[in-house]
DNA sequence: CCAATTAGTTTACAACTGTAAACTTAAAAA
DNA sequence: TTTTTAAGTTTACAGTTGTAAACTAATTGG
């Protein structure tokens, strides 16, 4: 299934789906070692989330008998990738290039993420813009974050 | 100063800050009439979030008359590289890079913007592992999210 | 100087989050 | 089959967030 993107996924609930998605099908059980050796969640803790995450439709609970199994109902990378997009669509679109830079530069990547990087980057760079615009204001009140200083008030 | 990294900035908040940010000195005034063509905000709506903006220093009043003006306490790009980079703490590190590529093809970069990505990416390929592990489970439980197919559970 | 108008401050309130206890089955051990 | 134990379900509860009304204190227009 495809609906998948819209699940919203809170701060504590990625730490647990992380777990599922590692493990692809776990039982409470190990749920809740995992979440108590990890973050000292107290038992219940893990549970809730459990179950808002089953509600929510990001894990399916498998199995007939009664002690169930779990299984990520929504994909790993594509949740990943919508959070990290939405979290740039809310951002000025003249800094995103800058904070990709520091995305980049904050984490360890592969020989092979850094080539599928180039690569992309490459491509996009043949109908690249020579400048992207600023899109904080509401059209027309034409202003542009970045123009001059970024001062950062009085105190210093 | 530079204390700023750790104010956290909810969703809404964000779009305040744009127009803060944009501006460098703006009157509550501007605020409320922005946000209003902007997110349909009522006028109270605009003046609730700048007051919590202000209370956790992102935001500093300025002036001593009355109508007082406001300008941003904490800079935009730190807190945009800072979000960015939070959020991709909280993801698995081995499917990181995916979720870069995912950033940069869902948005427009500008010429500069690619040199200095690819200027990054070769600087960093030098010293680049051949694969990153991944960090999704507590050391010890070694398995990692990636091996075999991504599925998706059921109804398929 | 008094009345309108604004700008700024408090209070409100439901939904969502992080965290967890309590309760109710169903399964396993005795 | 009775008791224990583990799994699953409800309820709880304070803090945050989105949204906004109400109230108070300055400003400004007469």
């Amino acid at each position: 299934m495809i609906d998948e993107q819209q699940v919203a996924i809170t701060d504590s609930e990625w730490e647990l789906m992380r777990a599922v998605w590692t493990l692809k099908r776990v039982s409470s059980r190990q749920l809740i070692t995992i979440m108590e050796e990890e973050r000292q969640w107290a038992d219940s803790t893990t549970k809730t989330l459990l179950r808002r995450l089953i509600k929510k439709g990001a894990i399916t609970p498998v199995g007939d008998a009664r002690p169930y199994d779990y299984v990520p109902a929504v994909q790993e990378q594509a949740s990943m990738d919508a959070a990290a997009v939405r979290l740039f669509d809310q951002m000025c679109a003249m800094r995103a290039g800058s904070a990709v830079a520091a995305v980049i530069n904050s984490r360890e990547l592969s020989q092979a993420d850094i080539a599928q990087l180039q690569q992309i980057l490459q491509e996009k760079a043949k109908t690249a813009p020579q400048m992207v615009a600023c899109n904080c204001l509401p059209a027309g009140m034409g202003e542009n974050c970045m123009s001059e200083g970024d001062d950062v008030d009085g105190q210093r």
